[in-house]
DNA sequence: TCCTCCGTTAATGTATACATAACGTATTCA
DNA sequence: TGAATACGTTATGTATACATTAACGGAGGA
């Protein structure tokens, strides 16, 4: 029963929206390129009426863009869009922070986020850190980060945050591959750690205010990878959805 | 040619569109109901194609929730849901307004919204102020929040905003005609576009951390008038999508 | 040689037919 | 009498056919 009968159980409209996600991401599709149903149609092998579902449903996502003329084309990207939807997540996710330290959180909530926190303490006591560590890192991070968000109670913010967080590049471990080989990644990781450690004892401290801030901070390190990565041209391949950025266009 | 052949020129996806977000902020469909597509079909007149895909937009838009089962059904909000909705709302434009005051603001791109001060100011010089002045209040606010969402110069900002405040309870000017009635009404407007005058002042001075605080002052305003016109219920019959809210469950 | 207009082609927007799955009801068995 | 199962109905998910509109190309005129 439980065998993976993805070309099944998954409804069409769902596999279409993920074949056309990674298309784009991994850069298939050129930014600006008009999508043809047809070809997506051919591509994805699922009918029309999925297919354009699931256009609708990346549109408002963020991935695509509406054709005044109709049809649908792949966004670019300039690096201060990214930086500004980075800092954008590290607001809303501020909120959330100041909303659970501000309305409370009981010890047994909390232990969640402790739990991730001891994780990648333990991640990090080797040096140099690996690349798997570094990938673990990725995986602990999104859960600290999901944990957090749900503790703020407020569904329509946690709505928000998911949607922030949807373009790859926005999300919170967006960009620590990408600087993995770098000398700096160490640091960096030390410091985004000492980030979730405070923003804990805010919140069990209620200091709405400090867990806010700090989260802001902690986004802006986010920012500060994306422009180290950018930099370092090196380690590219390891960045999700780089053909979705548009390179010195006005 | 500029005849209003609504039903041609404009697409069938849209109409159901509108007319089905009618139906829900009307009432016309209850919270929790699981909205019937070829009842759709029937009330909107467009056909099954259209209906989905505009059931699917309102999902994204935050009015209906995708039924695990199949279809899609009316959202129900809690008075927590609205005004953390305000909130976040109030957070983003927080941000708006400190982006345009950190990254700078010409003298003519502040025109229109000292114009947008200078009309408000001139409809609050009356007393007491009439209904009609109320109505022109929100135009003129609309607008106001419109053209600050846009100093921001910040497309993925500029997005989330409209995104949340696609709720319409949300909006800048959501909760202004329910108090309109209210012997506070005439003092919370006067706050309001104090508000307003110190987010330009703001903004011209560089002064980030300022215009980012007022504007989130200013949303607690809205929550503020919310409270109000739930409190006094006389005047409900003005508050938009009264029929979402879900009244003491839980 | 360039611009404009017309025609053709191909794309999207729309409608409908079909299949599958879920829900409700009725009947039967314990 | 209650619960469980089976059957029928209905709604959604999918596919495809049709129509309309926009874009592209070619030809003719200025």
């Amino acid at each position: 029963m439980a065998e993976r009968e993805v070309d099944r159980s998954v409804s069409q409209t769902v596999k279409a929206q993920l074949a056309l996600r990674d298309q784009i991401l991994s850069g298939a599709l050129r930014p600006g390129e008009r999508i043809s149903e047809l070809q997506a149609v051919e591509t994805t092998g699922a009918s029309r009426t999925p297919v354009r579902m699931a256009l609708v449903r990346l549109e408002e996502e963020g991935l695509l863009e509406a054709i005044p003329s109709g049809g649908f084309m792949v966004k670019a990207f300039s690096e201060r869009d990214i930086s500004d939807s980075i800092e954008l997540r590290g607001t809303l996710e501020g909120l959330a922070a100041r909303f659970a330290a501000e309305r409370g959180v009981s010890a047994r909530e909390l232990e969640p986020l402790k739990e991730c926190l001891a994780a990648i303490d333990e991640l990090l006591r080797q040096v140099p850190i690996s690349v798997d560590a570094f990938s673990s890192y990725v995986t602990l991070n999104a859960r600290f980060h999901a944990v957090l968000t749900e503790l703020s109670r407020s569904p329509p913010l946690i709505r928000q945050i998911d949607r922030a967080s949807a373009l790859p590049f926005a999300s919170p471990s967006g960009f620590v591959m990408a600087q993995s080989a770098l000398p700096e990644a160490q640091q960096i990781l030390i410091i985004a750690q000492e980030h979730h450690r405070v923003v804990i004892d805010a919140i069990e401290n209620r200091e709405g205010a400090r867990a806010e801030a700090v989260m802001r901070e902690h986004a802006r390190l986010a920012v500060r990878n994306l422009r180290l990565a950018l930099r370092n041209r090196t380690h590219l391949d390891l960045l999700p959805a780089l053909a979705l950025i548009k390179t010195a266009t006005d």
